[in-house]
DNA sequence: CTGTTGTTTCGGTTTATTCCGAATATAACG
DNA sequence: CGTTATATTCGGAATAAACCGAAACAACAG
């Protein structure tokens, strides 16, 4: 970490620390803290060295990473090891990002709503249950059924959108009550 | 948990590991699904037995759900104990724990990234680093300016327009390249 | 003031996670 | 093949988080 100027150490530390509360362990978030500021494509050696982790430590957090689909192996010409990099846009990371926590955090729940409100609709036999659950169904639904819109849309539509001065009085103003 | 109907019980386990993946502690999310499944205010020493869970468990449990502001106490005549419910309107919930997680996991880093930003632009010693923050700065900014703007929209105006059929393509129309 | 009821704090045990480093596997090359 | 370089797996130690229960605290009625 000594050949990091301090303003990137501080951002790596702290990237590690946002990641925890993200539910992303802390090196694995340092990990790719450290390829995103570094933007050359670093081998596992390196990023021991750098963050002074053990190396098999690296080998399961790289792989973790290329799970989530946010860092790629790319070759060095005239180098045997493996180099690793981010996706070079931020906005496609955090595309990734959020679809990977929808997957976790949402589908499951989804999931388990459907097969339950199910059963009770044919049991009869909770009405309250089932009024409670298909509420909560409702809501999940909803939000996946408008995050699944959005998700195929170009970044760069969603970006130029977003970036627009007060685009939700926008929105509003075109779906009046 | 055994006056819970087995449906009742499969919700509040599925919530608690929902929890977990949410980044809330497990016991604590399973007394929020016992609450919102239950919908009658409940007291602490019921929550336990429904549970089997120490009464500090519970008692620490339920300030952080009051902390988070989607669990209310209640009085209920003829009874000197603490009663407990969350909030009726799973929307206007889900609103609360979106903006909490908001506060928790994206305004430190906002404010993080706009220090180092600051620093790297007057030292001028780092232009490649400063980039980097610098476009990582400019995603934190705009979601946040989006969810800014959207959070203080009524509920009910939020899910009328979320519930809208082809919302997204909708909305993409009204602002074509 | 005192007993009763209800709530919170706190130390310690249990449980889960993270991380290391030795051992093992895989691949490259002579 | 055998040797070297690289990558991964796995058991267990270090660390962190969750949970319990005893004790301290607070509110209140009589």
């Amino acid at each position: 970490m000594t050949n990091l100027t301090p303003t990137a150490q501080k951002f790596i530390i702290h990237w590690g620390e946002m990641g925890e509360r993200w539910g992303i362990n802390r090196t694995i978030a340092q990990i790719h803290a450290l390829l995103y500021i570094t933007s050359k494509p670093l081998n596992a050696e390196e990023i021991c060295d750098a963050l002074s982790l053990a190396r098999s430590t690296v080998s399961v957090g790289l792989r973790e990473l290329q799970n989530w689909k946010i860092v790629k192996v790319v070759h060095v010409l005239g180098d045997r090891t493996d180099h690793f990099e981010t996706l070079g846009d931020v906005w496609e990371m955090f595309r990734v990002i959020v679809n990977n926590r929808k997957c976790q955090e949402l589908d499951p729940t989804l999931e388990m709503l459907r097969e339950a409100v199910g059963i009770l609709e044919t049991n009869q036999e909770d009405p309250h249950t089932l009024k409670k659950l298909t509420g909560m169904l409702d809501l999940f639904e909803t939000v996946s059924s408008v995050y699944e819109q959005a998700k195929d849309i170009p970044t760069k539509t969603v970006v130029r959108i977003a970036k627009m001065s007060n685009i939700v009085s926008k929105i509003l103003k075109v779906f009046p009550d």
